[in-house]
DNA sequence: GTCTATAGAGCGATAGAC
DNA sequence: GTCTATCGCTCTATAGAC
């Protein structure tokens, strides 16, 4: 055989990864893919047949990587929280991938619905018959905080307190038990 | 005069802000920009030295427009978010960039303090000395909410609440209330 | 202050050989 | 399945004329 196989889709969407959390969205490029690889760009068109094919795989894995660390979490949604902030915090641009990215197939939703189960499940005990209200409100708050702490709001001159993540968790909490008197 | 001036930096503004809104801050191009106003390339240069300083001061804009929003607001927290979202929803892409834009100078940093000062002050009433970290906690819980319709988590399969806003908000004020007891 | 022209670099994607 | 070569397009920024 003239051309070997010196790759896989497995392979690409690892290194595909490293390159995203190295120079974010704009940096995973084809051209730089190849290269990371030491193959020449057009390649990789076989195994995806575009760039935005690639991005939605490479977010796909994120999801997964999300909800197996979500669903090894057996505490209470505080756990939950800090699994999730842990998650963003450590994968930054596999995150904004995993919250940004559109044109996913069936297959690839179906990941993110069953993350989006999982944490609706695990607020049901608190919050009842609320808890799908609960849920993004957790995780809008959440994923706020996560874009706060990535726009630097902490390093203006306001001297704003850094420990406000458990504050906050802790008011939406008090909200959902008064709310459940 | 050969080359009387057919421009200002105010009407440069201006029209980068509809660039902006138009095609995101990618589409916010000095080329584009230039054919916006009927100019070549280059004469921008004339008033901004960067691409990037023409985003800080645009930036800069945003964050002016969203004081004033805010500092027009009489009621409660609740009528302080609802502008805040507002102001959100209806230039998105400004909305982002004031998020995330970094390289301001001091005077338009300062845009940035008087906005967080409004804030921490309307909280007091209700947070006491804890009003910076609701401050933070509020300010999360919107931007989160923001980047959350963005992201079209609405869109799934599951049949998620979309009247959540009020829900969360209630949540927090209600944690904030049973806190001060 | 604006112009023409260009340097210098990046990108996704395709055609066709092997 | 990978290669070479290339099309066609994008962009920021600068040099120097008027």
């Amino acid at each position: 055989m003239p051309y070997p196989a010196k790759t896989s889709a497995g392979q690409i969407l690892a290194a595909a990864v490293t390159l995203l959390e190295r120079g974010g969205q704009a940096g995973l490029t084809i051209r730089g893919l190849a290269a990371e690889l030491q193959l020449t760009p057009n390649a990789l068109y076989r195994y995806y047949p575009s760039r935005e094919a690639l991005l939605s795989a490479v977010a796909a894995h994120g999801a997964g990587v999300l909800l197996a660390n979500l669903s090894r979490v057996a505490g209470d949604p505080g756990a939950l929280a800090d699994q999730y902030l842990r998650f963003a915090r450590e994968h930054p641009a596999l995150y904004d991938l995993y919250m940004t990215c559109g044109n996913l197939n069936a297959e690839q939703q179906h990941i993110y619905s069953q993350t989006w189960s999982l944490v609706v499940e695990r607020l049901r005990p608190l919050a009842g018959p609320h808890s799908q209200a609960a849920a993004i409100t957790l995780w809008a708050y959440l994923h706020g905080l996560v874009g706060l702490e990535r726009s630097g709001v902490y390093e203006g001159p306001e001297n704003k307190p850094r420990d406000t993540q458990s504050f906050g968790l802790g008011l939406l909490l008090a909200g959902l038990r008064s709310q459940s008197e």
